[in-house]
DNA sequence: ATGAAAGCGCTAACAA
DNA sequence: TTGTTAGCGCTTTCAT
């Protein structure tokens, strides 16, 4: 067999200590009811032989690994690298670790890997972004293993996020355009019928069209999907096509920041000067807006503080904290930086 | 006790097609000493009985949890979640699935962490980048455990890993600089005592002065471990304060892109054309490199293809298959983009 | 307070 | 080929 080394055990640890193993196994995890010299005899012999205890046999028991799956579109994107930075960080100082899969925006590969993380006893999941899909993760909600949903808008207020409001959001974004006098404003999305981020953001730009009194124009609204996996390439591919059209707002919202970056691109490859002729504005504040030319103006997340604020909620929920309030909304700023500026005359 | 579900087990399996639970597990493993009768049985009951094996239980028995451990400083680097996308991508598709954790540069942290996955039965490890230490991987090595190193120069020809030439690949960038007439070529680089990949970068930059009989002048390199977390930011403060003290090269070679694009924002900052004035050229190819002004000419690295490569030479490692070579240097491109031009006259 | 023993679900050695 | 059983290392019940 393939018994590739022997680490002692908690019976090397009785015997040492010439007790027995459930003695050790109370000291271990401090129940308290163990004498005190028994219990000295113990640390003793703890302290002699280099022992570590056995997470996967103390999982067979207890069926609890200290193990948190998380499971993410793409791993490359930095809004999503930067907030499992913040469940990292939370995660390891409460001695968990981490399990990550990537689904790529593919619901079968999403309901795959849940199997697979649910094989292997985790104690939590967190789902950061996806599709709506309420379905998979209901499947582990109902199975009643804690679970938090981050960027991912749910409505059942059972199941426990961490978000921003989108909606309001971009509203935030358009009435920012609004200010300087743009009143032909484009938007750029990836489709949104399974993903209530997306939807919402779009609808606060609607709403936020309506309450300035501005027309939707379906000519200035560039929805694709190409977009969305290979972001700031697929956006310059794509609006570059819209440019050849030639309709074109003196400003445009954008989903993502990583998809100004492409437009902005474009627009430059097209000649087209920010924000003199055209503004544009982000949303997320990746590291990198910061540093384009111009530099971006955007909605910031608060990405790190989203990543430790579920993951807080989530081990406090697995370690049956009580738990005061398991819907949260996290504020969200607009960043102006030099992107936006007033229409040309 | 904390028994959350009640899954079907073997045994269930086994009352179902009323074989033993030994015959189960050897169908379950396909063993290939099954009677084809009897192992039509247990898939029939297999197919009625919603059956997942349980992976802890079998890690206990095995010692193996087809789990991988990867260890990496820093989960937002662009170049790290590049190379993390394809050994996932890979670990997905040989099923297996991917604990991570990151060190954030602290080689104490480090050491927890491979402690903590020794502790899950990992069955192999990947070691992505950080401090040569070798100390901490040989630790690993020597429990009999697999694991790769990825970016991160080990002597030990024993010890398996994906590497890129870093100096090779350095000495390229500077003899393209000196291509153009540059003879003032700086270099921007966090500390490399302990971190043998930017030694050996710096060391490539040292051989591409030589070679191209330039003296090498400490006032025009910039060295400095504030660059290393908060690389873009840092690299921009840094840099800006190194402009004030007046020496100007014409031409700056960069240890990452992410460090290029600070040392871009802050040359730019003062006003310095690139690449009418100052050429610029970084190192990794990062995403956003193209979609800077200028687009950032860049020694590409394979990052996907390292992590891909790693992981299969891990996996196959692990499943004990006859490997080749365990000791792969991967190709680096020169990517001409518009960042490096001939000095100003 | 301490110890003996059952058993988590599985694999593998051994017996039949 | 198939079945029985030990035991991986731990927690937890139940005696003592």
């Amino acid at each position: 067999m393939n018994k590739r080394f022997n680490n002692p055990s908690i019976k090397d640890i009785a015997r040492e200590a010439g007790v027995a193993i459930s003695t050790v196994s109370n000291v271990i995890n401090k129940k308290g009811i163990v004498g005190t010299e028994t219990e000295k005899k113990v640390l003793k012999a703890l302290e002699k032989i280099q022992y570590r205890p056995n997470i996967i046999a103390r999982g067979l028991r207890t069926r609890s690994t200290s193990t948190i799956a998380i499971i993410v579109q793409d791993i490359v994107n930095p809004y999503t690298s930067h907030v499992i930075k913040g469940m990292e960080e939370v995660a390891r100082k409460r001695g968990y670790t981490l399990l990550i899969a990537c689904t790529y925006y593919d619901i079968r590969e999403e309901k795959k890997q849940i199997d697979v993380f649910l094989d292997q006893f985790v104690d939590g999941f967190v789902f950061l972004g996806g599709y709506d899909n309420q379905g998979v993760v209901r499947r582990v909600y109902d199975r009643g293993i804690p679970l938090v949903s981050v960027d991912r808008e749910i409505d059942d207020p059972d199941i426990p996020y961490v978000l921003i409001d989108n909606l309001e959001a971009m509203k935030k974004a358009v009435d920012y355009l609004c200010s300087f006098g743009h009143k032909k404003i484009g938007y750029v999305t990836f489709r949104f019928e399974y993903q209530s981020t997306s939807r919402n953001r779009y609808l606060g730009y609607c709403k936020g069209l309506e309450e300035n009194h501005i027309d939707y124009d379906p000519e200035i609204v560039i929805i694709d999907d190409y977009m969305k996996l290979n972001e700031t390439e697929g956006t310059f591919e794509v609006v570059s096509k819209f440019l050849k059209k030639g309709a074109l707002p003196t400003a445009f919202a954008c989903i993502s920041d990583v998809n100004a970056f492409g437009l902005v691109k474009a627009l430059k490859a097209e000649g087209i000067k920010i924000p003199q002729e055209v503004s544009v504005i982000g949303f997320d504040n990746i590291s990198f807006s910061n540093f384009m030319e111009p530099p971006l103006t955007t909605i910031k997340q608060p990405k790190k503080l989203m990543g430790a604020t579920a993951m807080n909620l989530l081990l406090d929920m697995v370690e049956k904290k009580k738990v005061e309030n398991k819907n949260i909304k996290l504020p969200t700023v607009l960043l102006e930086r030099d992107s936006v500026g007033p229409p040309p005359k």
